[in-house]
Order: C-alpha cells, then structure tokens, then sequence
DNA sequence: ACAGTTAAGCACTGATCGGTACAGAACAAA
DNA sequence: TTTGTTCTGTACCGATCAGTGCTTAACTGT
C-alpha cells in the first residue's frame, strides 16, 4: 500500500486536541530554560503547559523528546542569534553579533536568565547521557559554523592570514559560555554588554 | 559549668571512626564535581565514599552540609588558583594565572572536567536555593577579591588610570567560567589555554 | 566486669521521580 | 446509531530520592 499521504496533515479523525501544541511547547522551553533538564520534573513541565501528563506523552513521546522540541524552539526563537551572526557581512561583525546576541538572549528581562543549552548541558548526572551528548552536537555544530565563517572570512582578507579560524571560533564560544554563566548568575545586562565589548577589542583587523 | 576544653579535641571515647574523613570528602568532591549537586545521589556519594549513609550523616550532617565541606576542600585544593592568583605581582601576571589555573584546573586528566561550582551552579531547582546562594557568593568573593586588586593596581600605576577594575574581574570571570563550560564539553588543554592566551592579548598595558 | 559513649550496618520511611493502564469523552466515517 | 480513532483525566506503577530508627559492635573510664 503506497502512502501518498505521508508528510501531509491527516484529516482530523478522533477526538480534537484541546489545547494549543506551540503554546504548550513554549511553556515547556521557559521550564527547562530555568531549571534545566533534570531539575524541570514533569509535574513542573504538565503544570505551566496546562495539560496532564497523559497528553504530554501522547503529543510528545518522552521526556527527552520533549526537550529536543524545545530546544529546536529555542534556537528557532530566542537563540536565533547564533545561526543569524554567521550571516553578518564582516569577520568582526559576526563576532560582534554572536556575543551582544548571546548578551541579550541571556539577560533578557522577559524571559529566564542564562541559556537553556548550557543550563541544560551541565546538570550532568550519566543517566542522561543521550541529552548530553545532543546539547554537544550543538555546542559542537555552532563552533563550526563560526569556524568555516571565519575560514571564509581569512580567505577574502577580510581576517589576516595569520588568524586561526578556529581559535578565534573557540574563544567566541568560550566567552558566550562565560556569558551565560555570569546571566545565571545575575549578571545585569549592561555589565556583560561592556564585558562582550572587552572580549572584542583585540579582534584582528581586517 | 564553664567549657574550657571547647575547640579542644576530646580525648576519644566511644567506638573509634572506621574511616578517613579527609579521605572520604576527597571521594566525595569527585562526585560532586563530577555529577553537580542535585545529579550525585547519596548512594553515588557513599558507595564512592565507602562508607554507609548512616556514617555519612553522623560524620557530615547531610548532604547540603557534605557539599559545603566538599566545596571548601575544592578551593583549598584544586582549585586554589582562584584565591592564590591575586598574589601575583602585577595584573597582566594576576589575569593570566587566573586563566590558566582555571585551564589546568578543569582540564586535569587526573579529575574531573570543568569546575564543581559552575557544575554545581547551574543544575538549577529551587528547591535547593540554600546551595544556589552559596555558589553565588563563592563566585561574587572571587569577583571581589579580583576587582580589590585591580583597584590596588591601578592605584599603584599598574594599570592605567582609565581601566575599569570592575570591569576587568567581571571579564576574567566571564572567561573563566566560559572556560570551565568548554572544559565540561570536552574541550582540550592546550585549546583552551590558546584561548586563555587569547583573552588576554588586549590586557591593558601598564 | 560493667556502664557510658560513639560508630557501623540493616532495613525502613514518606516523598517524588518518569512513565503508563484504563475508562470515559469527543470527534469522523459508515 | 454504530464503529473506529484519538484525546483527556484519574489513579496507579516500580524505582529512586534524602533521611532515620534501631540493633550491634568497638572503644574509654571506673
């Protein structure tokens, strides 16, 4: 039997969802945003989504499931900073576009403080190897983004040749790590505004 | 009744301890480092301890106050860099013994990676506010004594009069705790010290 | 020998963890 | 109305959490 069907939205057969999945999906990012992935339980995640823990499972598989949907969320939504600075037409601007981004992100006064990815990576217990590994690849996946725009960068004179792509991608990770640290630790906003601005003054010239 | 023996050892009464104190915290700052606070469980810590729980609560208290004890050992320990650094005789010397003791610190094939109080910090549930707080005020004491002696710098011409003593703490904590977060993810020793070296480049002259 | 004191070890507590069985409710197709 | 399908809510599962009661063991002082 050919599924010509699949990919497409099946037609609405049993009982229609009562609550919204992109709602639900925001409220669960925010929990594990502020607590992580172990310390958000799942009676905190059902609780703010405003649904049982039935549903959640229905609409969302597991736990961990749940997680990998916010955090894509995350990146999509508050995070997009880090896959939007690669674009900046300059190696300086991308530098300057990845830490004010991660700056704002992190200190945003709507949202928790810190970074859900590096809130989430070291709440380290090993039975959630597979979440931690996941939270690396992306750690991982934006140093190399970074990495290859510089590359680039250094091949069109817009970074001298002597620059190393991949330390200065090293170091932009580091202190946006730094970054989200100091958020979680209550760091203001314009305190790491002025440290990202620090961080950016020996960038190589172009 | 006046207790004049008070701070004095007792002579030993009673059924003499089977086990090395120091040797059991030593085991259980590992842990600790290793797994975060809420992520090492008590059988985690006494089986690693080789102890039972009952002989950890009569020695230790529980397990807030076990951590407490393992926090104290770790910065009078592995990570002493971080109160022996401002010692150093100049700033530019105090910074980068800042950063590459904090390199060698979470990078150490001997330990753990990465800092128990970043591990510790940032496994965020409120329940345990009580340890929150404490890390808080680790890393603020740390932050202080740094800014004291960028101040002093300054004051003795080690710096120039327009740094910002404040700012320039906060920096090497920011890059610090970026570094212990790169440490936990895998990063290298010799990366990270490239980075260390890297934010340090633009230190200010004297 | 005996009382007093402290530690060790087993078995247990109530609470909470992630996850689920089951029954009823709400829809589409027949 | 009946059947099939999907969602909702309750009430529960075994496992694990931090922490303890109680007995027994090992020591000191008398």
């Amino acid at each position: 039997m050919l599924d010509v069907m699949a990919g497409t939205r099946r037609a609405t057969i049993g009982r229609p969802r009562e609550f919204d999945v992109d709602e639900a999906l925001e409220r669960a990012m925010r929990v594990f945003w502020e607590q992580g992935y172990e310390g958000a339980s799942l009676t905190d995640l059902t609780a703010a989504m405003g649904i049982t823990r039935t549903s959640m499972y229905a609409a969302f598989g597991n736990k961990e499931d749940l997680f990998r949907r916010a955090l894509e969320r995350y990146f999509a939504g508050p995070a997009a900073y880090a896959e939007r600075a690669p674009e900046e037409p300059t190696a300086k601007q991308v530098a300057a576009a990845f830490l004010h981004g991660a700056v704002d992100t992190t200190t945003s006064p709507e949202q928790p403080s810190g970074c859900l990815s590096v809130q989430g990576a070291l709440a380290a217990a090993p039975a959630d190897r597979a979440v931690q590994d996941l939270l690396a690849d992306v750690r991982n996946d934006a140093c190399a983004r970074l990495e290859d725009r510089f590359q680039r960068a250094r091949d069109e004179g817009d970074l001298p040749p002597t620059s190393d792509p991949g330390l200065l991608a090293r170091f932009l990770m580091t202190v946006s790590g730094g970054i989200a640290v100091q958020a979680a630790s209550g760091a203001g906003r314009d305190e790491l505004h002025r440290v990202a601005d620090a961080a950016l003054q020996n960038w190589p010239p172009a």
